[in-house]
RNA sequence: GGGGUCGUAGUUCAACUGGUUAGAGCGCCGGCCUGUCACGCCGGAGGUUGCGGGUUCGAGCCCCGUCGACCCCGCCA
């Protein structure tokens, strides 16, 4: 097809020229005696009317129906003055055409693509290319190639090298659930699909490569989320010879520059550092929203010898009080706080105890339990203004406290209207916990994964609390989501070793699981760290989306189904046989 | 595995306290219409109220189960 023009740019400009159009028609407006149709392609629509010296051409457009694919071949004529359409891109112009081929009918569609974002979603999963057919979708997609081709540009003028790591490999003991892949050759023995490139991105700095960066898909067999789907594409970046400062500052110059030019928004680097136990402390999350003004304050000493036995008893316990401030609501009414006392519930905590600033001064539903002193030292330690509720939280347990209001701070937040409107606030969460306790397996798990390094001195310092040891692993958060986490590795094959033994792995073990990346620590493996990016969720954020799916081209139902292709699919005994295997309940 | 929201025409929704023949907008079909742009006007077709069971004289509505979509907790090194 020759010289064909695109719909969205034309205008007065184009006054006089012949073009060639193709695209879907978006909507028909017969008049009798004349008629006009919207033309759309991937830049926009035009307004196409026939030609009244071609008669003939009148009975095609009166046969037009939604989404039949056309080609229009006519001149860019200015609108007869005072029939412009302000409110459309080409508005100054329309098509008279002279040619309007139908090169491919459509039968009625179950809902029209620029109504698309109306209809259940599960309608448009199954028709999912009426859906991608919107303008904004088409949108979300074009700047996530664009996000592609700069981050590809950043590492690229960084020195890093893009390299490809295999997708069948070896299946992994920790971590999430893997995708497993059975072996038609070797009966018994299976492939996994990664859960990311973690230790062939290692293997590649071992081998001299320096700096490697990679876009690629991995795969979790794991429950989903609107931010969450099996298959997901991170941004995996692994560089040598480096340490914290240098990874952070290079992701926030790949921030930096993904903002300006896909947004045109300038974000100021470099970004807060908050240790996580800091984190959990002012906003109950390791990844917290920092769009929300609002800070979570230990109020623990304030209630020291209290008599009210909620607090007491948590005191008592070795437990924690803290509270937070809700701006503006001291008007609402004994059910509205109930309610929200019931949501509590629902969030961990025992209850919520309040202290309101309203008119009459300082006050408290519970006041007969409470001091004068203590409910102002909570006003002002809360920074209570007039019409604010400070809402008090008290649990043997301080992560169940740090959780519950962390989880009332997201409420405030959403429901009390105080999220910043268009902002993006990044934070790095550093300090992590190298172990977390397992109770379900009795032993230490990875916080992060087995290959993050330690801090050295804790690991001399703590040989019997394993616990107070902190990883070198940092995660970068904006606006509420993990968009990126990352570590410096262990590259020493002894650290490898004490690491491995306080996971509780005998050496025979650690030898059967990571036999390979343990040799290569031992052949001259270069000090190195990185960082893994999850883009699909970097391109929901920068498109305003709710969830991943919206940038995600063809994405599973939450139940991990393909409305639209029917995955995974009943698969015939035969087909099992070959892999060795025959299902325990027949699908098929 | 657990909690929640939703499910009525192709689609988006309505239908009082359980009560006649389940309605409306858009879409679809037919007709009219020479400057529309959410074109307008006239007429029409279109329903297993997700599915199964129960209560009732009577169920879209109440109860139980089930299926599906979505949100959250667990899970996600």
């Amino acid at each position: 097809m020759k010289h064909r023009t695109y719909c969205g740019a034309l205008n007065a400009s184009h006054d006089g020229e012949l073009v060639s159009l193709a695209g879907w028609v978006q909507r028909v407006r017969d008049l009798g005696g004349l008629a006009f149709f919207d033309l759309r392609d991937h830049t926009g629509l035009v307004q196409v009317t026939p030609d009244p010296h071609t008669p003939d051409l009148r009975e095609i457009v009166a046969g037009l129906r939604h989404e039949d694919v056309l080609e229009v071949r006519g001149v860019v004529r200015r609108r007869p003055a005072g029939s412009e359409n302000p409110r459309m891109a080409t508005g100054e112009v329309e098509i008279s055409a002279t040619s309007v081929v139908v090169l491919s009918p459509a039968k009625t569609p179950p809902f029209l693509p620029e109504e698309a974002d109306k209809v259940q979603e599960d309608l448009r999963l199954k028709h999912r290319v009426l859906h991608l057919r919107s303008e904004r979708m088409q949108r979300n997609f074009r700047l996530r190639h664009r996000l592609y081709q700069a981050v590809r540009r950043h590492f690229d003028e960084h020195g890093f090298i893009e390299i490809e790591t295999p997708f069948l490999v070896k299946p992994t003991p920790e971590g999430a659930r893997d995708f497993l892949v059975p072996s038609r050759l070797h009966a018994g023995r299976a492939y996994a699909l990664p859960q990311s490139p973690q230790i062939y991105k290692q293997l590649l700095m071992v081998a001299g490569f320096d700096r490697y960066f990679q876009i690629v898909k991995c795969f979790r067999d794991e429950d989903l989320r609107a931010d969450r789907q099996p298959e997901f594409t991170q941004i995996d970046v692994e560089l040598s010879f480096t340490d914290e400062a240098e990874v952070q500052e290079i992701m926030e110059g790949l921030m930096a520059r993904l903002f300006h030019e896909l947004l045109g928004l300038e974000i100021p680097t470099p970004f807060e550092r908050i240790p996580y136990e800091q984190a959990l402390a002012l906003y109950g999350s390791d990844k917290p929203d920092l769009r929300i003004p609002l800070q979570i304050v230990d109020l623990t000493t304030v209630f020291a010898g209290s008599e009210f036995r909620v607090f007491s008893e948590v005191l008592a316990a070795g437990g924690v009080i803290r509270g937070l401030r809700l701006p503006g609501v001291a008007s609402w009414s004994r059910k509205q706080r109930d309610d929200l006392v019931e949501k509590a519930r629902g969030w961990g905590l025992s209850g919520l105890v309040y202290v309101m600033a309203g008119p009459e001064g300082i006050t408290s539903p519970s006041a007969k339990y409470l001091t004068p002193d203590q409910m102002q030292e909570t006003a002002d330690a809360l920074g209570l203004q007039h019409g604010d509720i400070g809402a008090l939280a008290a649990d043997a347990d301080k992560s169940t406290v740090a959780a519950g209001l962390g989880q009332l701070r997201l409420w405030a937040g959403r429901e009390l209207g105080l999220v910043e409107k268009g902002a993006f606030r990044h934070c790095w969460i550093v300090d992590f916990p190298m172990l977390e306790y397992n109770p379900d397996q009795g032993r230490y798990e990875a916080a992060h994964h087995p290959f993050t390094s330690p801090v050295l001195a804790d690991l001399e310092r703590f040989p019997d609390q394993p616990e107070k040891i902190r990883a070198r692993a940092y995660d970068l958060v904006l606006n509420g989501n993990e968009i990126a986490g990352g570590s410096i590795r262990i590259h020493q094959r002894e650290v490898q070793r004490r690491v491995f033994e306080l996971l509780g792995f005998s050496p025979e073990e650690a030898q059967a699981k990571f036999g390979f990346l343990l040799e290569a620590l031992e052949m001259g493996a270069p000090p190195h760290g990185g960082i893994a990016f999850g883009l699909d969720r970097m391109a929901m954020l920068m498109v305003g989306a709710e969830s991943i799916r919206d940038v995600i081209a063809f994405p599973k139902t939450t139940a991990a189904i393909s409305l639209m292709d029917g995955s995974p699919a009943p698969t015939p005994a035969d087909q099992w046989a070959d892999l060795h295997l025959k299902p325990l309940k027949q699908g098929e």
